[in-house]
DNA sequence: TCATTTATGTACCGTTTCGCAAATTAATTT
DNA sequence: AAATTAATTTGCGAAACGGTACATAAATGA
């Protein structure tokens, strides 16, 4: 259906579903372990054609990030939509992200019982200290995923006892670090149905008042 | 003070200060990231050299790893000691967690204002999938970690109202996950102070029972 | 003194890295 | 059909990569 009145040589290849390749090779082994060679190979095309599509490895990395999280923002509202109350909806959001992180890599299939984790999470860190475009990407996205639990608790008029209202920011951040720290795990080989137990005591824990 | 009874010519260098230079550059860098010669330039040995005392580059990072490890869990004891209560003591360590995370590494004075985070926990995931023996490593001092954790609740007896005995190895996941997702946030530019406020609050929310 | 042992320094191996220049191919527009 | 526009292919290139051979230097043991 892409209609193209583009004036030269139409492109041989789809350009989300290359990115879509190019992010599960990056999730798998980091930035800087992942050649452009991989790439090339991984998805049949050629440096050039990938640099005048995506720009630099720099580029593809960081644009690979964004999908990555807009995917799982995604996920998290579909699984909002189902629950009746903020608890069962945040143990939708935090079930989904644990599956996705105890799911094998399509990319390699010798890997496939190896756990990825968190494509964010796990694999910018390390990067940020050498690369400022990286650093302030991951600083976005993970402002972005703790304010979009703060917004979550501070919506939510279903349960009748929620957090005191100057505690919700606090408590977004807590809930960012729980979903992040949950994926750590994971990608050090712990066990979806363990990541899940520990997250929701740790939901109840978070939801629980605090009286001082 | 070094006896040295070895036959041969005696080293140039001193070993435990060299692991020390190397880890602080993983540390910066990540381990893909890192060369030999970056590793040969900072700490003046060549790579021979640093093949025959420490073995390859994964060696070396392993060893840089559990040098880090080893650093914090004396911290964490060190301000046990001085703590009169499991709270305060929990507090004391986060704290001091948080002031490595958010120091500048001394090797580089171009990032001194960059915060380093937890050298394992945001360099070691992004090579997992391509290292088994990173991946084992880094799952043993992760599982350690939690244990510690787990211990310190059981073997806490100063406190009245402590966390019912079937959750403290739960509650010890929790903690765990609550130092690595506050050591992302450090790497990602989050302030010591904003930190430290989170760390207490999410301590007091896991040190809250839950009664079903 | 001389053999032995260990560490160091230099120099190099083959491979891989990212990025690009030039030529080719395939479409649209006139 | 000719001109134009854009994507693909090939292959280059200079640098960096991990790792090692080999000769040299500095210690000990006999």
């Amino acid at each position: 259906m892409t209609e193209h009145k583009s004036r030269g040589r139409p492109r041989k290849f789809n350009r989300e579903k290359a990115l879509e390749q190019i992010k599960d090779l990056f999730w798998e082994n980091g930035f800087s372990a992942t050649s452009l060679d991989d790439i090339a190979k991984a998805t049949g095309i050629n440096r050039p054609s990938l640099y005048a599509a995506f720009g630099n490895k720099e580029d593809m990395y960081i644009a690979s990030l964004e999908l990555f999280a807009k995917s799982m923002s995604t996920m998290a509202e579909q699984s909002l939509e189902e629950a009746p109350d903020l608890r069962t909806g945040l143990i939708n959001i935090f079930n989904g992200a644990i599956s996705i992180y105890t799911a094998g890599l399509a990319v390699t299939e010798a890997k496939a019982d190896a756990n990825p984790g968190c494509f964010v999470a796990c694999t910018a860190p390390a990067e940020t200290l050498h690369s400022a475009a990286i650093g302030t990407a991951l600083q976005k996205i993970i402002s972005e995923l703790d304010a979009k639990f703060a917004v979550l608790l501070q919506e939510d008029n279903r349960t009748a006892p929620t957090i005191p209202e100057e505690q919700r920011p606090l408590v977004g951040h807590l809930l960012g670090i729980l979903l992040n720290g949950i994926s750590l795990r994971a990608r050090a080989g712990a066990s979806a149905l363990e990541l899940k137990r520990i997250a929701v005591h740790g939901i109840d824990c978070l939801l629980t008042p605090q009286h001082p």
